[in-house]
DNA sequence: AAATAACCTTAACCCAGGTTAAGATCCTGC
DNA sequence: GCAGGATCTTAACCTGGGTTAAGGTTATTT
């Protein structure tokens, strides 16, 4: 059945089997829906009236400075979710992009649908506020390396941390992710291989 | 009563007053504390296992980096939340500190008595669900100021958004919440009075 | 298989913001 | 009420990483 990349990953992080009329909320709402790489799932000025669950492929969220100039803020892969949480839930035009960086397929719900979820069936509640602490906890470590380490200690800590994404994602892309330019990246490389 | 501030905020928060048995599981559960100015709340590398609302007062949450250089990542007054959300979850030695800036008073849950509530009571996934999800929005706004404006922009966008902490916060304290060195705020400061 | 676009590297030069140090002002506790 | 600490400012100097520009390599598309 086409939903159960999805009931699978909330099982696990509820750490017990959803009950079947749970399972069908689920299976009623979202929609599968497939995307071609460079394609947009968001653009910045609209407003993201979705959630998405990545069944397979690549994204990345990206924002534009006041140059200009992008900032890559997140990449997320297969049982990855990607949102706007801002725009989503206060109903304001996107600050963010979303873009397929390879051919994907997503699992979609409206907002309305996942306010339904919320409502009806508690364990909703409980998976999106475990899925929201996750993605704070990260968000805030994300914050702690910008804020005090150097352009080569977050790369290293990224090539630690994110080894399946090396080889999927592009240089220029991760050094944006890291808060610094794709010469400088190449700097750096350059010089671990002395 | 001495929960009151706290049962309000969750109110609040969830569009709707609680039952009266789920307002005394949080009156059972909470512990309420204070602290003097000064004094921790948390030390790096203690395991965190309470979360605190400040029912009066001011704390900073900071981390130090690889050089020991401070970095403050929030501040936090009356009606917030401060904890180590991945020490409390995870169950691993804390990165932060937290510290009181005030004689403040706060109430305190247990990690234990925090698990009875959500599975007790399917309210309080919900409440903390929309909280972590404020603080993750929050969280990644901070992190697109931090890759994208300059010192001068961040600071500007301090005051914007936060005037009432401008008199109760050193320069200091807010300049490395802005990821600056005080000497370069001043600078900027003084440049705006020219 | 050529054309085009995306991607990666190198190198010279540059700048926002950090560092260091010193002095001035404001607490705050005893 | 004053001593020792925080706090804020100024100024000279420094550096990590950005900018610009050019050439080389690797994928896509047709």
């Amino acid at each position: 059945m086409t939903h159960q990349a999805l009931i699978k990953h909330i099982n696990q992080f509820l750490f017990q089997p959803m009950r079947a009329e749970e399972e069908k909320a689920v299976a009623d709402r979202f929609i599968r829906k497939a995307y071609r790489k460079r394609q947009y799932v968001l653009q910045a000025g609209d407003l993201s009236s979705r959630n998405t669950f990545v069944v397979e492929g690549c994204f990345r969220v990206f924002v534009a400075d006041p140059n200009g100039k992008e900032h890559n803020l997140q990449f997320a892969v297969e049982n990855g979710w990607i949102v706007d949480m801002g725009s989503l839930y206060k109903e304001e035009p996107s600050e963010m992009n979303i873009e397929a960086l390879e051919d994907s397929t997503v699992l979609q719900i409206e907002r309305k649908g996942l306010y339904e979820l919320y409502d009806g069936f508690p364990v909703f509640n409980r998976y999106f506020r475990i899925l929201a602490e996750n993605a704070y906890i990260a968000s805030q470590k994300r914050l702690i390396r910008s804020l005090g380490f150097t352009a080569e200690a977050r790369y290293l800590d990224f090539i630690a941390r994110y080894p399946h994404l090396l080889n999927r994602i592009s240089d220029a892309k991760i050094a944006s992710f890291l808060g610094m330019t794709p010469e400088f990246l190449s700097k750096l490389r350059r010089n671990f291989n002395k």
